[in-house]
DNA sequence: ATGGCCCCGCATCGGGGA
């Protein structure tokens, strides 16, 4: 199963690039980020011609999520608000559309536009820490219910200094600062590791160039849409691309997507064919 | 040396992103 993500800024306005791409790489998931459109809106017929079912949740000119799936798409959960009704904090955080989920073929796939922050100075900064610390909380309730997780999507963080073309410059700044990076690695809490650093240890590696500054022509770029996996699935990772092709596009996002490929099939971890995985005393003595 | 863009909408500039 290959699961992507890609931050498509608009998906109305990328429509065809996406097509496009979902026809050649086919892969069985695509989670969308700042798609920028209501519900009502949403360019579902082009999808559903290629086969794929869709799980939205969008608002008009800003944020916006989307899970594209040619596999079952069972049991959506929109917002934080999905596990953490009772939290105060999380219904604010929630009025942008930035947090859907849905279960694929026994895969929690997790899809997440984290905040940008905008500056350190900035009130969005201190808004983007609280996004990360209620991420946190939805993480932990999440891992209860023991499903494996990938979660996905555009993070707003360059996680290390050889995710960023010019660490010296730019460390400690918006995406890069200790304070996002710490929340970020609390809300994993050793439970999800990135599947691109399985297999890829260098610095050159980005996701997102920007606009401005012909960053893309000189490659100045920051790896900031990331894959991370549940223990269970990381050991059934073969691998996981940047697609950086696509920043090459004629009026292209300025994110290219991320693919993980995983020798994974519902039930595979159903040892003894029972129908029950191991362990967990459900099954009939073997 | 610095910075240059792009998308949305009650639009033709302003707000926001990254």
């Amino acid at each position: 199963m290959r699961i992507a993500t890609w931050n498509v800024n608009s998906v109305r306005t990328r429509l065809a690039q996406v097509v496009d791409w979902l026809q050649q790489e086919r892969p069985e998931v695509l989670c969308l980020q700042e798609t920028k459109v209501t519900d009502d809106l949403f360019p579902r017929d082009a999808f559903a011609a290629l086969g794929y079912q869709m799980a939205i949740s969008g608002q008009k000119a800003y944020n916006g999520v989307a899970i594209l799936s040619s596999l079952p798409l069972e049991d959506v959960q929109v917002g934080f608000e999905a596990l953490l009704p009772e939290d105060p904090e999380a219904p604010g955080l929630s009025e942008q559309k930035r947090v859907i989920s849905a279960l694929i073929e026994g895969v929690r796939v997790l899809n997440l536009y984290v905040p940008n922050g905008s500056s350190l100075r900035s009130d969005k900064y201190g808004y983007k820490l609280a996004w990360l610390a209620c991420l946190q909380r939805y993480l932990a309730v999440q891992a209860g219910q023991g499903d494996p997780l990938c979660m996905v999507g555009d993070f707003n963080i360059a996680p290390e200094d050889r995710d960023i073309h010019d660490p010296e410059r730019l460390t400690g700044g918006i995406m890069a600062s200790a304070l996002e990076r710490q929340a970020l690695a609390a809300a994993l809490e050793g439970r999800l590791s990135d599947a691109f650093r399985l297999f890829e240890p260098e610095a050159g590696h980005w996701s997102w160039w920007d606009y401005r500054s012909g960053a893309w022509d000189r490659d100045r770029g920051w790896r900031i849409d990331h894959i991370y996996l549940s223990e269970d699935l990381l050991a059934c990772a073969t691998g996981c691309v940047i697609h950086k092709a696509t920043r090459g596009n004629d009026q292209p996002s300025d994110h290219a997507p991320v693919v993980v490929n995983l020798a994974w099939s519902a039930g595979q971890d159903d040892e003894d064919g029972d129908g029950f995985s191991d362990g967990d005393g459900d099954g009939p003595p073997r």
